[in-house]
DNA sequence: GTCTATACAACGATAGAC
DNA sequence: GTCTATCGTTGTATAGAC
């Protein structure tokens, strides 16, 4: 985690009352929608875990889908902070993704409440659309320009260009979170989603 | 389409007009389902279009949930035949799982609600959990046996076993669908769906 | 068996007071 | 910035007509 949560007490401190309890309730959120997934999570419910009324909620984020778009965004950062930081540290692009599956393997409410989202925002007219289209723009794009590296380097499979090798490993990770997902309740059938990844590596990339 | 919904008209002839009702009940809700979505969609709407009350309705369909439960099993037995006919046609597994696909390419409305469902039915409380839970087994289970027979042949890629690669495979369809639904307005990224598959396979083959 | 009418609690959202 | 009050809509349950 890069940033610290306010701890309950800070509403009644007084100082910078706004942005606490806009942090507050993003943190009530993320946990009730992983708990009970988006649709079930009722505002009502999260403004009482803050210690408002819900209009009160609703003044800080104007919609549920609002609320919604910005906790995803504040996931996100997270995430993409630890990527970073493995990249820092000597891992490769492919490395740092497995580890980006493996922490994420530990939380299965923020895998299913993604999985749930990426899908319901394929809706032109839902309100996290445009968030998942530039996600997956962004994410195929790099990963493309990895694989356009590797086939410089003569080591992609030939006969498969970078970009449907990018499209194909990002459909890889998103396929097994619902394979993962699906498989909760039977843990002997449930997948290994990184072990996934890296045997889609492998078929990738040449011998 | 192997079946034909009776015409409105049915509904005033009198005859078989439960069993009539309720083909028209599912007509409507997978209609409805694939436009504005599962959770969106309201039983007063549905019922409105069939032309009776929504208590109506839940005297086909004790709940909303059950009225899904009957739209996706009979999706999947019209897609099936569909899949058995390409078979029997002579074309072979993986070629069939392609033709499925294509013909889903141009009804972007059904490809959505399997995409959103499968998704939201990873919960383990939702009602089409054990639907999905028993589709994926099935379909990674067949398709594992093709790759058995494939590696049996010398012609799966070495080092790859076949389980893996069926859920590979499945996993490639699934979250292909997520990024051609999310491509839907941006036409020049809509990426191939079928292709996708076909490079996949040539990825997971022996060369 | 097939349906209409009605009622209910919970939801997201808005209006206006403080 | 937060409240109370209220609106329209939802899934669901029950009563009763034919």
């Amino acid at each position: 985690m890069t940033t610290q949560a306010p701890p309950s007490t800070a509403r009644s401190a007084g100082y910078a009352k706004g942005r606490a309890t806009r942090e507050e309730i993003l943190d009530a959120a993320m946990l009730l929608f992983g708990e009970v997934g988006y649709h079930t999570a009722s505002l009502r419910e999260v403004a009482s875990r803050v210690g408002i009324s819900h209009p009160g909620l609703l003044h800080h984020f104007s919609s549920k889908a609002v609320l919604l778009a910005a906790v995803l965004a504040r996931r996100d950062e997270v995430d993409e902070a630890a990527f970073q930081a493995d990249l820092d540290a000597g891992h490769d692009y492919f490395e740092a993704l497995a580890m980006i599956i493996e922490r994420n393997a530990v939380r299965p409410a923020i895998v299913e409440l993604f999985a749930t989202l990426s899908a319901e925002a394929t809706s032109p007219d839902h309100p996290a659309h445009a968030f998942f289209q530039d996600r997956y723009r962004t994410v195929v794009g790099q990963t493309a320009a990895e694989f356009e590296r590797l086939r410089d380097a003569g080591r992609l499979r030939p006969g498969i260009d970078p970009l449907t090798a990018a499209r194909l490993t990002v459909a890889v990770m998103d396929g097994m979170q619902i394979q993962w997902l699906l498989a909760a309740d039977t843990p002997d059938d449930r997948p290994d989603m990184a072990a996934a990844l890296r045997a889609q590596l492998a078929a990738l990339l040449a011998d």
